[in-house]
DNA sequence: GCCGATTTGTCCGTATGTATC
DNA sequence: CGATACATACGGACAAATCGG
């Protein structure tokens, strides 16, 4: 996987980004010198700063030079962007956490599990509902919907370490496009019994439908978060399609 | 702009996946055959079919055809994805709102501002303070901070209309990529004073910095939103970075 | 299970256009 | 205006994964 030429220059330039060897505000060398550096064409180099542009660590414009503009910033929060789970952001913030399984039952999916989860009726699933606890305190509520047919075999003692882990290593499946949806409700009956909601009556939702690399649906995912235990960051960039 | 030749085939793909022309589940004809369609090198097909990965509409996988997992969602919900403005998005979903401007002032950035919004201490900034009512409730609070070197002029009526307008058609600015965070928090007493909150009590914050072409600063961005008006839609691809 | 055809993934080298300085 | 630098596209090559017989 990592022997994509694009990717060591990505992985390089990110770093030296980073490590603020190419500074904030300051500018790149041009794509035609770092050719040199990389010892490749320009497309290449071109590659791989497009996709450090779409992150939000460079910035470019026709005839002028790339300029930086990550700074590192102080965080000790809880993030969910792409590519973080539950486990790395917590790691990552040096909190202690587990998961305990409330649920693990088989269902068939009705209309209403359908319109919601986005598999069909009469479908076979698991329902899994966890409740995260970092720091002692119980702060996530997560309720999954797995499809039996793409998934079997999962268990209590699979649900509480990793289900991911038992799907992509075990299974052997490959996780290929999860869209994803953040909203807010109103904290449910079921909510106030599982978390410490405190003072908070809202929740912050994650939901996600997760396809395999055959096309298929196999998880339908609902992430409920304590307002102070979500954030999410991410670059846009206006007007352009890269 | 729209002379690009990748542009051509993303948008025409977008379409037809849309319309269903290319039908969810189902495959693509091959890169080969697409380029015989448009006209172009593989290359050109292979870039806009990334693209239209990156957005949930495709999926690939070496060796095997581009499949379409696109599916038409019912939505009447407000979302801010990268793309939609406050406006569109009203109008989309077939609202009437206003903005009202509620303060419109001059300020020299101290500590705490220059650490919330990214400027340095000592710039001095316009800080616009806005309400967004949509079908006449007050929903949306709007917190801005300008960089008066690069934004002179704002004046309440443009603060009212768009001030995105003033800047890109009267002043010419470029504005080139926006760096957001989405959180959620505990309603101040200035929220509760302005907005309609009902049973809420806490609101989904979406803040931001955005930069011109330049790699200047010239915004900090903050807008509050009750959360059922509040929905933010995205697409994840594991392990790999396009 | 093997093999060959198909299909996508990456990279090269080159050429031309366009914006900036 | 010319020099520089990025933007897009072409055509070709080979690698890697998949699929069907």
């Amino acid at each position: 996987m990592a022997k994509r030429k694009f990717d060591e220059i990505y992985t390089d330039l990110k770093n030296k980004i980073e490590t603020q060897e190419y500074s904030f505000n300051s500018c790149l060398p041009s794509e035609v010198e770092l050719t040199k550096i990389y010892g490749c064409v320009r497309g290449t180099v071109h590659r791989a700063v497009k996709a450090l542009i779409e992150r939000g660590y460079l910035q470019m414009r026709q005839g002028s030079r790339i300029r930086v503009i990550f700074e590192p910033v102080e965080r000790n929060i809880f993030r969910v962007g792409g590519i973080e789970s539950f486990k790395e952001a917590a790691l990552r913030n040096g909190f202690t956490y587990f998961t305990k399984v409330v649920k693990l039952e088989k269902v068939v999916a009705d209309e209403e599990i359908a319109t919601k989860t986005g598999f069909k009726i009469g479908d076979e699933l698991y329902d899994v509902r966890r409740i995260r606890c970092i720091d002692g305190k119980a702060l996530i509520f997560d309720k999954n919907y797995f499809l039996i047919s793409a998934t079997k075999g999962i268990t209590e003692e699979i649900a509480e370490k990793s289900i991911y882990d038992y799907l992509e290593n075990t299974l052997r499946m490959k996780i290929a496009t999860s869209k994803r949806r953040i909203t807010a409700e109103l904290a449910t009956a079921e909510d106030k019994n599982f978390l410490e909601l405190d003072d908070y009556n809202c929740l912050v939702i994650i939901s996600g439908r997760v396809f395999n690399a055959d096309g298929i649906q196999f998880e339908y995912t609902e992430s409920r978060h304590r307002p102070d235990y979500f954030c999410f960051e991410d670059t846009a960039t206006r007007h352009k399609i890269i």
